[in-house]
DNA sequence: GTCTATAGTAGGATAGAC
DNA sequence: GTCTATCCTACTATAGAC
């Protein structure tokens, strides 16, 4: 493992408990034991319980963001575009389960202008996976189900690996992917 | 609409509102003052905040286990089986989507007994499901992707049919059946 | 970098008047 | 059924010693 900083130590362990209670249920006490020190310690390293969420959340925001970009930028058809998108989220999923869970649940505290800029975000994230869809759609590359359907019930378990992927130790991330592009792609009946 | 005794006002006011900012940061002032009355005045009808999440998470989870049961029971094959869970999802989101937020998101929050028993209930209609698709894939009746990223994927768009729902309002709820059980058992691609 | 002590605020819940 | 007043606890965050 790369060194961490006791900044980084102390987010990832709030990560894990936001994961579990929720930001709002989780005290900067909570926080400190699991660290193993008294909460006012912890103010040597944050400024505040807020900059923490934060911290957790744009950056994954950003990673997200980042991936979509790269994806809406390149010249590959519909369904390599969906597969893209599916590696995206099984990768960032591995590389920080725990702080999606705050990205999913708790993203509504985030004050002032990261509420704004999150949102920003997400809703861009959304509109580049929509039109993406329909893109598809009217290229007939995919089945003309209702658009909405479609984008909603796959991002819903994109949105959801965080929760499950961690109880499939056994699991293979290629086998993982492979499969859920067949599942989400080519259906199950 | 029937007349809601001032317990069940509260109760949906307290969903809508644990909806919004989850439950832990929803306080009894908040509730109070969207009831339009004082925080103490609450307490003669409802015992405490604990009781309204109780009240809100169990009875959903009830009927889930119900109508679960029921399908269970039928003869009917697997694909019809998985057609009735989705009218089943469908069904109680449209009967109760705010509800269902604190189904998915404040479970963890209720205390003792309830969350045992809604352990219990989440647990078995977990099990009902894997083994509806097990029996299916062993019938030939779907295809042999990971029985778990089936199980999986459903689940979590139907879990989290009570975000996107509301915000659909001029799609018919057979129509959404129809196109969920398609894009959900026959793929997209 | 961590501690003790504490300021200042806000939470759930109760007592008793109307 | 609702109110005002209040209890007691717990929260985030800061000050200053070591």
């Amino acid at each position: 493992m790369r060194p961490e900083s006791r900044k980084e130590e102390i987010i990832n362990a709030a990560s894990i408990l936001f994961k579990e209670k929720g930001y709002s249920a989780v005290t900067m006490r909570d926080l400190a034991k699991a660290m193993g020190i008294k909460a006012a310690s912890l103010y040597n390293h944050i400024q505040s319980k807020q900059e923490i969420l934060a911290t957790i959340i744009i950056d994954l925001a950003e990673k997200f963001t980042n991936g979509m970009d790269r994806i809406v930028k390149s010249d590959e058809n519909t369904i390599q575009k969906l597969e893209n998108i599916i590696d995206l989220h099984i990768d960032v999923t591995l590389s920080n389960a725990d702080g999606l869970a705050s990205l999913n649940n708790d993203w509504m505290h985030l004050e002032e202008e990261n509420l704004q800029y999150f949102e920003k975000m997400r809703q861009d994230y959304e509109e580049n996976f929509r039109d993406i869809v329909k893109r598809g759609v009217s290229r007939k590359e995919i089945n003309s189900f209702n658009i909405e359907i479609i984008v909603f019930s796959t991002l819903s378990t994109l949105r959801t690996l965080y929760l499950w992927y961690p109880k499939q130790r056994n699991i293979d991330a290629e086998i993982l992917k492979h499969d859920m592009v067949s599942v989400l792609l080519k259906g199950i009946a």
